[in-house]
DNA sequence: CCTTCATATACTCAATCTGAGCATAAGGGG
DNA sequence: CCCCTTATGCTCAGATTGAGTATATGAAGG
């Protein structure tokens, strides 16, 4: 085979920003509405010289447009592929485009970005992942979608297809795995059941898959979100990140809350609480807090030295099995 | 502030490997040695203009050269600072070099590289590392050394020091925690305890501190295999990749022994079969291995199944109390 | 004042998991 | 046949976990 050795010729490099707040139990994400063919994008920006560390650019550039102190910054990922966007932003230009993707969560806050920027609740993006009031209503057609694209494919395909298909949206005994969101998203791109996927603009039954699979955004955004959402579903469980979602003081309903809307799951309370007493992640503020609805309860204290006392303090969920409420 | 906007001229973009591979119990990453001021590099290459993907660039590159086929290729990083290397390649460019570091594990094999490439044991770079003959030797000297960096600090930055050192290295009733490599290796360059962090070339002292932190690698290639030990300790716990770096068909014991390589401890021989046979990750091939020293073992496969059937499959690696062997 | 509602918080219990260890099996070398 | 070495089976107590019951406490409404 013939190799070209020649560096690839870069024309830019993004630095791509899933900033992620909650606000009454529901996560959000920074959009610019509208940016592309009515899609939804992720703020990003190009790479600049005064920016000593790369996080240490992505803070300083996300902090200034949100007006916010990001808590925590994470790396995500490194997104470097040329996948043929349909509707892409920088089609034709040829080159290559190497986008670095970070995770940031901030407090709840409203966006100050010029243009349109709103907060826009990840499952609009994600329908799918929302299992907090019991089976998303979405869950079965696109089961069905998806059931009609692997019986497309030939007879070994097929059962490959319906085992991938089991494992990633927990069909039969096996248990959903809210990690597992990235796969999911791939595994609708790969079935074209995702506006991104597709290379004809305006298909017959685009607005009918959209109401299914959820907001599309442009180029491999919802990908890099879903990307996010894997990774912070896994973090939480053992790495106090929850708190940098939270208000100074919060209650402990306020924290499972959190917990929830970020894994899409509904958690035992009982035991929720259990475990984050036995793990010391808080500490009582002396205060308490009226505006329950019901009996006041104590404000709480992220205790920042558990980094310090623990291997790995976080904040294990696990769903509970009955459908409902706790 | 003055902000300036312009994008940074990149010069260029390395892929940089961590090539792994586990032989006899002795984890070993793939190095160029003596690559510059008698220090040992990583491989790395520019990205290419034929990489479709990072990915499969990455793939096809390092396949190239060991001849090997890598069973498992992740991301580690994107490293893009700019500290000031003292003994670097670079210096004096001017420009960033970005590179993305990836993770890649094969197979026991011999390497292929032209040039001084050889497979080195991990634990030369970082002999800290392994518990799996009991406390390694440079503990407590590195200990004292630490003590010494923390006791020069101001009367606030003491405390703290203290803190960071009794959580990284697992002091007083705290556990060592396996996954910590990567931090234990930045306090360590922090204290200026690791000659890559020395700007004075032929420091006296270097040789001493050189046989108490490790083996010494160029730029931050060491941080890099640093990172990629943390993420391998970390990813065995809860993904079946100990595989992709057996022989098809193994022992239960070389299983452990790859388990307790990569984690630099001994594991519980009883408990860990329970582990792996109840979650069904093997299955028996009904060959038996006599080479074993004592009792044939029975030869067992990987059962790639089990990726479709439990969430998370792994091997969970817990530290015996005691400090000798099971 | 008393009831209803809604949430907070305490405590129980069985099933399971986990860390540790004892005991026995089976090949090779003397 | 004895000893050494590793393989494999089994036990057991303590910790963890999933699920639930019971009780506490404020606000709102009659």
């Amino acid at each position: 085979m013939t190799v070209d050795e020649s560096p690839a010729s870069i024309i830019n490099i993004d630095l791509t920003a899933v900033v992620v707040m909650v606000a009454d139990g529901e996560p959000y994400v920074l959009v610019l509405r509208d940016s592309g063919g009515g899609f939804d994008a992720l703020p990003f920006g190009p790479l600049q010289k005064d920016h000593g560390t790369l996080q240490a650019g992505m803070r300083s550039w996300v902090e200034r447009r949100t007006q916010h102190r990001l808590g925590y910054i994470e790396q995500l990922y490194t997104f470097g592929d040329r996948p043929p966007w349909p509707k892409g932003l920088d089609a034709g230009t040829g080159g290559r485009t190497l986008s670095l993707a970070y995770l940031a969560l901030v407090q709840e806050a409203h966006p100050s970005f010029v243009g349109h920027a709103a907060w826009r609740s990840w499952y609009d993006y994600f329908p799918l992942e929302d299992w907090r009031e019991g089976t998303p209503a979405v869950r079965e057609p696109l089961l069905a979608h998806l059931e009609g694209w692997s019986a497309a494919a030939g007879p070994r395909g097929r059962t490959a297809r319906a085992e991938r298909i089991g494992l990633t949206f927990g069909l039969s005994e096996r248990a959903w795995d809210d990690e597992r969101a990235l796969e999911r998203y791939e595994l609708l791109y790969e079935a074209k059941l995702v506006p991104e996927a597709r290379s004809d603009a305006g298909e017959a039954t685009a607005a009918d898959i959209e109401a299914l699979a959820g907001r599309p955004m442009i180029q491999d955004h919802r990908r890099i979100v879903a990307t996010a959402i894997s990774r912070l579903r896994g973090k939480i469980k053992y790495r106090p990140v929850l708190f940098e979602l939270l208000p100074e003081k919060f209650t402990l309903l306020q924290l499972q809350r959190t917990a929830e809307a970020l894994s899409g799951m509904r958690l035992h309370k009982q035991n929720f609480r259990r475990l984050v007493e036995q793990q010391r992640l808080v500490e009582e503020t002396g205060e308490m807090a009226t505006d329950t609805g019901g009996r006041p309860a104590k404000l709480m204290r992220f205790r920042r030295e558990v980094t310090l006392e623990r291997p790995a303090p976080g904040v294990r969920v696990t769903a509970t099995r009955r459908a409902g409420y706790p």
